[in-house]
DNA sequence: ACGCACCTGGACCCACGGGTGGAACCGAGG
DNA sequence: CCTCGGTTCCACCCGTGGGTCCAGGTGCGT
């Protein structure tokens, strides 16, 4: 996480993006920074491994949008095949589709083309070190979906259900009657209120619709 | 979001720690970067609003854990008023709560205390930048957050069911009996069972514990 | 004025759900 | 050994739910 005093080595730095007139410029700017070396450019996303497996490489700066391999695929398997290389995007799109896509991926680092040439200088420092630099507007956005998808908190059960009271449970919440419950477990209808019934005083369940609304409160549905 | 060519003026930093024996190296430590300058030290909430008063400052590296004012309630009130100045957290702590709660509040940045001068150097530019730094697990926890709490796309309604056939739903969602309904919206319990069957024949609902399921996916509940 | 959508209500029927009590089997544990 | 919890089943009762048909009242747009 840490950098013991400072200058190890300049970052060796691949520049992914399939348009010449973005990568090439970009390239030229970035050996500009004393600490930064572009080491390979690459127009598609295999272009990126094959690079890799080159030479020795601390960060990919990559587009999403790409020919043959987008830069999703390709951080993916960068990160599993090499997990000490970081990967930072740079790309027009901020949508929250491709924001998820590309961390779950595996990135360290979502930048938009706005960023000037410092922004993305430091998004490389800070990748390489282990952190990980987020536009304004992308943390914005991957902390809205983070916070407006939280009101689920998955509120437990009583702990003395016994496992075939949760499978039922589980059948109830999928809006089966109690004779599909039956047929699905191989067990006579009688049974399957039995179960109920237990499960009702164990775990203060009124009715049936209140107990589709727990087994989907629990995460049993 | 860029910095035309680079050295403007050195930043500006405000370090918020109640540990003297924390703050102060810190603080010492900072102003080894030459483009960093400690302007102020706090030892609580309320003591970084009063210095952040007192003359122009760009960046906050704030403690979450201090006593009179917390760093969640400091950052929320320096956010809104004034917002011109960037926060960057840095805690022992990084769950989940105090990682969403710092970042609602609009921090800029999160880092946990085993990050190096360096990093937090880095996360302090970038801040100041309008950028936003994480350290490697806090990214992913957000991230995490962001990705199990998706799966909820809010499946709608056929656009038929008139405003009352809703409320009705509604509350069969909550697990309410017919009786319970009639009484809450003043109609027998007659005209509750004529909704609900013109419901289960619009909406496609086999019986009452489909109809909750409905409910909780259509996010009437 | 007329049709139409909506909300309202009543009547009937019966299937399913829910409550109670009892009973048998089995495996783990004292 | 025999108890105990879990699972399986039965019988009985009845309340609610769900399906059907019908019908009066209101407000809206043509």
């Amino acid at each position: 996480m840490s950098e013991p005093t400072q200058n190890e080595q300049r970052l060796k730095v691949i520049v992914a993006d399939d348009q010449a007139a973005v990568r090439e410029p970009l390239a030229a700017v970035l050996g500009l920074s004393g600490d930064i070396e572009v080491v390979a450019a690459a127009a598609d996303g295999s272009q990126v491994l094959t690079a890799v497996a080159g030479g020795p490489v601390d960060v990919v700066l990559m587009d999403l949008r790409m020919p043959v391999m987008d830069g999703i695929e390709a951080t993916r398997r960068l990160t599993e095949e090499h997990p000490e290389v970081a990967v930072v995007v740079l790309t027009t799109f901020a949508d929250d589709d491709s924001i998820l896509a590309a961390l779950s991926a595996g990135a360290r680092g979502y930048l938009t083309k706005n960023a000037g040439r410092e922004d993305i200088a430091r998004a490389i420092r800070a990748a390489a070190a282990g952190q990980s630099v987020l536009d304004r507007e992308v943390q914005d956005r991957l902390l809205a979906t983070a916070r407006t998808k939280a009101p689920t908190p998955q509120q437990p059960l009583p702990g003395d259900i016994t496992p075939r009271e949760r499978e039922v449970l589980t059948l109830i919440g999928q809006g089966l009657p109690n004779r599909a419950i039956a047929e699905k477990l191989f067990i006579s209808e009688a049974t399957v209120k039995t179960h109920i019934n237990n499960l009702f005083a164990k775990a203060d369940i009124r009715d049936r619709a209140d107990a589709v609304r727990r087994a989907i409160a629990a995460g049993l549905a």
